[in-house]
DNA sequence: GTCATGGGCAACCTCCAGGTTGCATGTTAG
DNA sequence: CTAACATGCAACCTGGAGGTTGCCCATGAC
């Protein structure tokens, strides 16, 4: 009996934007950053990194779009902090695919052993 | 205390490659049709997608590329089947930064309430 | 043999991601 | 007020991702 719920075309498109966020070293290392060293301004972040200040603005730019950090005003900075939702969603749908293949190679393990 | 073991550079630039794999629409789709079908050649998938086989055939290169498909000749057809490891790997991954992140949050609280 | 089918190869095109530099703007310190 | 700092904005450059077409090669069918 299968158990994996069916994965829809347009959850794939909702998937692939999100796994395209994490799929770079740099946005990867920014948001280890943000999770070992809680919320940060862009002037603070980019003295761990080599790139420029604008390249990692960017960065998280499109960690934003992608639901994975949020930033909020303080004064004169701009502070970015993990959004752990979305990297829950990442990690849900990684499980959906593998219960997917679990099932199939179960599937399959009972036709040949069957 | 803190569970979560530290995340390397080392091995940020081992996911990265994973997770830019994943990071496109068409690539999850194969993915998808590959665990929903079993192993199947270009010739296959191809019907079920838009994009030329030649298309396919680049997105299934860099899938094995990312060590996350595997093909083998059979005779004139060359088939293409899962590789289910790497995608445990991707999992790990996100649950090792989704550990820290809890750490984080644990941290804080104890340190808020404490 | 002959033909259709599956697949590799290569050239080519277009677009955008990732990076840079330079300058403008807002804000806090003294 | 003024200097220093954090950021925003815009122009610009370059490489490579994703796609296409056209052709050639191998293999299985007849």
């Amino acid at each position: 009996m299968s158990r994996a719920e069916a994965i829809s075309p347009a959850r794939l498109k909702d998937a692939a934007p999100l796994f395209a966020a994490l799929g770079d070293a740099t946005r990867l290392g920014l948001l280890v950053s943000l999770c070992a060293s809680g919320p940060l301004s862009v002037a603070r972040l980019s003295v761990r990194f080599t790139v420029s200040r604008q390249a990692l603005a960017k960065h998280l730019d499109v960690l934003a779009e992608a639901g994975l950090v949020r930033s909020s005003r303080q004064g004169r900075e701009r502070i970015w902090e993990l959004e752990p939702r979305r990297l829950k969603d990442a990690h849900a749908y990684l499980e959906r695919i593998s219960l997917h293949w679990d099932d199939a190679l179960s599937r399959l393990k009972t036709f040949v052993e069957g």
